[in-house]
DNA sequence: GATGAATGAGTGTTCATTCAT
DNA sequence: GATGAATGAACACTCATTCAT
């Protein structure tokens, strides 16, 4: 029944055992019992892995932020209209497909998490970094081209993340019953306007 | 050793203790032993209070539900001008002291246990929506006296609250170093400019 | 809401709960906190009722006692014919009714109960010895009159009361299904020979 | 300090051990924490065997079941003559030794516990069922050589069983101080004339 | 690579009981 | 008579981790 694998196989394979309890779960029910079991596996393995809970953790957060940060999700090259290529990014920015990229549950879960620990807090200051970073290349160029109009790049992206993160939080206490894409309308269209109209 | 209070005292006593050491340990850290000790009563008594934990846990959130609620926090009706009173008031929603009304740790904690509790969840969303409405009605009357201008008021509390609710997230990961209340002013100014342009 | 009545109301009330309590969860199961609940009063009175719960449970267990040796159970002084009575007397013993007297699961508890407490161990033997005498005063009234034909009056009433417990037994765990009654048949008959054969 | 042996050994040690602690406690006072006392073993190490309490309940009943049907207890093939293989049957039945295999403290606590655990319950009943049959065939055999002379022979089978329950019973409560032995001879020549005039 | 034995700290909760009021 | 505060021991069980194999 022993299966040999080495760790190229078993360490992802284990991160996403982990990454769907605690979907399930959530994080304090997302034990090592909980996930060897799932594989099949000894627990004593996972460890063997990861040598404790902390690092696997870290590990499962860098998955997850690579997965946000999936070049698939924010390709729009192919665009060769300004304003459309615009509105094709807006419209992605505030869409239910990237909101649920990974698991709510799990996303805000890390995030709690990350009041605790220095590392994961870290990594997502990073991620949101780079983003912060991406949107403001973004925003220049738009604003080059005359689609929007501002003063302040960094500030104008400060704003987007804002009303998406925002948006996240929204959804979840009070959209319940409409769906999320109408919900996400208003948020969207502020963020238009306001990067249009160049109030900041 | 022994000194006998009685609930009036010691609920509020045990939730003091409750909410620090969660601010100390976090959520998964903030076992009834914990709180017990550092009380210097015996584990036990605070069953004997609160019955279970997750009975003490929602008294928790009723408890800090209430401190945002507090009537102090948003009154106003001493401003007798109007263009004053809408500025104060937005001053006061996009300011440190209103968002640290909690640890924003602790407040982040039940946020996300609310994830896996319906209770819980219930009551943010309660704590939300009456949020909305007063936000709503407080909108009629500026756009009734002519301080801005908005078509929708649902849409437009929606979008004050979406703003408030991210800026928390972004200054947690964003704004370090930068004081709040700089920080703040993107997200405030945003929102005035949106109620006052009438996008919505 | 506080009624004062006194120890000749409340003790009894007690014992019935705590009866009621044991038949639902056991003896293990059935607390003082439970009982207490039951009747809507704190646990404490309990306590200051009965001292301890090793005190209360012996006098549940006089109380159930005496229910087996209410008089109405064995009262046969009105049927005239020896034969008739003595029928009549061992359908009694024999029956659905008598065996059910006291709930069987709290009956087995208190027997279980008598292996690590020689007081209610003491009170079963002597309940055990009353019935005995009691069985083999009838025996000898039946044997002068020429119903039965027995040599060793005490013995024979052991075989009785052996068949009747190895009953009750044989009912719990073999006769699942079958009505009590139609299961009792064979060891009533099987009494009812031995005596009337002379067996013993 | 650390001994290490595998599940082969501990099982029957830890069963061993909470058989034991069971006849010194009984069953409420049988905690896995005293069982793992007096192995010297750590709590949990239990918990790991056995996942869970009720399990190791279980195992426990089940290895005391086993006792109750080892082979040597009813091997009479060697003896030829029909009367006398009979008649050492009917000794070994209401025999000290049979009464004793297990603690009759524990063995009532299991039959108690029947009461509230269908599985124990069930277990018992099969066991019952088991032996039951066992007796039929023994009787039918016995039939067919003449030795005794019944027409049912199940509840044949049936009477016998309940003889010898109740006469556990009676032990208990009506023995004390007379030899077990002795104080069985009337229930065994019981069975022995019930079946030899064919009462049933 | 993989398993299983073993640990020890910790969890929430139950329970009988005592004491003060 | 009745309540509530408080205790402390005990309970089954979970968990991350270490070590030997």
């Amino acid at each position: 029944m022993r299966k040999n694998k080495n760790a190229d196989y078993r360490k992802p394979e284990i991160l996403e055992s982990y990454y769907e309890v605690m979907m399930e779960k959530g994080i304090e029910g997302a034990s090592i019992g909980k996930i060897a079991e799932r594989l099949n596996i000894h627990p004593s393995l996972i460890i063997h892995y990861f040598k404790n809970k902390k690092n696997m953790t870290l590990s499962l957060v860098d998955l997850l932020i690579e997965k946000y940060e999936a070049p698939e999700f924010l390709a729009f090259d192919d665009i060769e209209d300004d304003e459309e290529r615009f509105t094709a990014l807006m419209k992605t920015l505030f869409s239910f497909a990237w909101s649920r990229t990974v698991d709510p549950g799990v996303h805000f879960g890390f995030y709690y998490m990350s009041f605790r620990s220095d590392a994961i807090k870290a990594r997502f200051r990073q991620m949101f970094e780079r983003f912060r970073v991406y949107l403001q290349d973004q925003l220049v160029v738009f604003k080059n081209r005359g689609v929007i109009r501002i003063s302040n790049e960094k500030k104008a992206a400060d704003v987007v993340i804002t009303l998406m993160e925002g948006l996240e939080f929204h959804a979840h206490f009070l959209a319940d019953g409409e769906p999320f894409e109408k919900f996400a309308e208003s948020a969207r269209d502020t963020a238009i306007a306001v990067l249009k109209i160049g109030l900041i």
